[in-house]
DNA sequence: GCTATTATAGATATGTAAAGTCTCTAATTG
DNA sequence: CAATTAGAGACTTTACATATCTATAATAGC
């Protein structure tokens, strides 16, 4: 189990927009470029955070991506949710026993795993 | 991402012999059926637990798996990593970026999730 | 309005790993 | 020796990530 690169991607997207463009958009192709991805692949990747709200995209020339205005509250789990979707790491008992002990153990790990990575902002890397 | 099927099957396999069947061997048919799974299949996966020395085989006639001595100090995160290997579960910064501040953030999480994963042996789920 | 630029969408291809099967071999019991 | 059981290796199938290609839609600047 690995998280995938669109997710890597997707943080370093985020991370750089925060760091270096808070305002102006900042085309595809030079966030490809970088990131040495084709750009039609990470413009795919892109849109999924568009949806969520996290950045917004400008069509037309000297159009590209921004950071929505309340980016300052974007956590990694919410990125990371809305690349790899937000069902469980763990399908635990065919019939789905709701008293499964392993299935209990495996959740509140996950759960643990998830609270960390809510608290941290992508705004927290940003002030340093 | 998501944990394997096979982390599933290892993970009940483990705690059906530390709860039915602390001594004598089982067959793969027997923890096969209980799952739904082809012998030949969960075979393969015990055979990297056996490999690991968290269980013991004994072949021919009566022969099956046992827990093998210690299993008293078998945890979730033995088994995982037994199954599903011991690589980070984030790849990060194509060129290895040491300071790379997003893979700090990843990695330490899954500190955390491996810290609690470590501390939930097998053998706390038998005693209740 | 025209053209260049840029994002979006959909179809398709490719690669890789998980999941599972089949068959043969080795070990053990009785 | 015959029956039973695990182990090993080659192979197949399935699923999903990782793209690529092409066409469409929106916008800016002239």
């Amino acid at each position: 189990m690995k998280y995938s690169k669109a997710t890597n991607y997707a943080l370093h997207t985020i991370l750089f927009l925060a760091k270096e463009a808070p305002n102006k958009p900042v085309g595809v192709q030079q966030l490809a470029e970088m990131q040495n991805v084709s750009p039609t692949y990470l413009s795919k990747i892109l849109t999924k955070l568009v949806k969520e709200g996290m950045i917004n995209s400008v069509s037309g020339a000297n159009g590209g991506y921004t950071l929505s205005h309340n980016w300052g509250d974007i956590s990694f789990l919410d990125i990371i949710h809305a690349i790899e979707g937000k069902s469980s790491l763990f399908d635990c008992c065919l019939y789905d026993d709701p008293k499964c002990v392993i299935k209990e153990v495996m959740l509140s790990a996950e759960e643990t795993l998830e609270n960390e990575l809510r608290n941290k902002k992508i705004s927290d890397l940003v002030k340093k």
